[in-house]
DNA sequence: CAGGTATCCTGTCCGC
DNA sequence: TGCGGACAGGATACCT
């Protein structure tokens, strides 16, 4: 489900159930969720994370987010962070027995609020820290600078190796909360042929793409997230960035600009898809040259 | 090093 | 209507 912008909008909407609240775990489903990798916990009967981890008993000061990472940050530096993976959830509200896995309640003066991690697919996880400044440390390692305030300078760093471009946008290393549908959508924007190598783009090719990708996915927090299956903010209520997509899902039909028909691949693992007239992989400045000697006929 | 592939899971959709 | 296969917003380990 959730890149950066849906993560944002789980977070703004779930701040007035959680913030200042007092956290009851009320359920633990039998499944464990992912558990790789050093430092993560699982939550799950059988599983080495208890109740105290998952926050029973804390009195929540605030939620944070960088990338695609969310951490719910107790009055006594105890933190939970919840990854959604592709088809996690956080829902104010119960939901189905199936694929709920965490619910808590959320206690305040007048009003009790149910909260429900569920998760189908189970590609997500919960880790517990004992303070929110391990996690940032943890996050400073792992993690590149959030995309929403990436510049110019900061996505040249990323946008290093021999890798394609797109490539490089994925890599949350690299920079944090870009994935496949505003990876795609950001090079789009920017006129940046996703198979791009980043060593050929260009100082005017890296502002373009700061810029975009600030612009997708600040667009897209403000749309409410793109709902194409699961993703909702936490009262339920569906985004519709999805109206946005200019290439996402798109395969085959005309560009929204140009007309020309979308092109598919498969990169990084990821369908990729992008339009080869707004896109060229050939540098502009480079094009146009080629253009200017064949006196002025645009060919492929 | 970069890219491909397999893996973890369930749900959905499409063609036969 | 049923069934197999492909595919899905993520992340990682392993191989080439």
């Amino acid at each position: 489900m959730p890149e950066l912008p849906e993560i944002e909008v789980v977070r703004r909407s779930l701040q007035p159930v959680l913030e200042g609240a007092l956290l009851r775990v009320v359920h633990v489903g039998p499944h464990d969720m992912r558990a790789r990798g050093k430092g993560r916990t699982s939550a799950g009967r059988g599983a080495w994370m208890g109740r105290r981890e998952l926050l029973d008993g804390a009195r929540i000061d605030r939620l944070e987010r960088r990338g695609k990472q969310l951490a719910i940050v107790a009055g006594d530096g105890r933190t939970l962070v919840v990854q959604l993976g592709m088809s996690g959830q956080l829902i104010a509200g119960d939901c189905d027995r199936t694929h709920r896995h965490v619910a808590w309640h959320a206690e305040r003066e007048r009003s009790r609020t149910r909260v429900t991690f569920r998760d189908p697919r189970r590609f997500g996880g919960l880790s517990a820290w004992a303070s929110f400044e391990a996690v940032v440390r943890s996050w400073d390692d792992t993690l590149g600078p959030d995309a929403l305030d990436v510049d110019a300078a900061r996505l040249r760093l990323a946008l290093s190796g021999r890798r394609s471009v797109k490539a490089a946008l994925l890599d949350q290393r690299a920079i944090a909360g870009v994935g496949n549908i505003y990876a795609d959508e950001s090079l789009h924007r920017a006129g940046i042929d996703p198979r791009m190598r980043c060593t050929r783009l260009r100082e005017d090719d890296v502002i373009a793409l700061a810029s975009a990708v600030r612009h997708v996915l600040g667009g897209a927090v403000r749309r409410g997230g793109s709902t194409l299956r699961d993703h909702r903010a936490a009262d339920g209520s569906p985004g519709d960035a999805q109206q946005d997509h200019q290439v996402y899902g798109r395969g085959g039909l005309p560009c929204l600009r140009c007309g020309t028909p979308i092109r598919t691949c498969r990169l990084a693992g990821r369908t990729t898809a992008w339009c080869p007239a707004c896109q060229p992989l050939v540098h502009r400045a480079r094009r146009e040259k080629a253009h200017a000697s064949r006196g002025g006929t645009v060919r492929r």
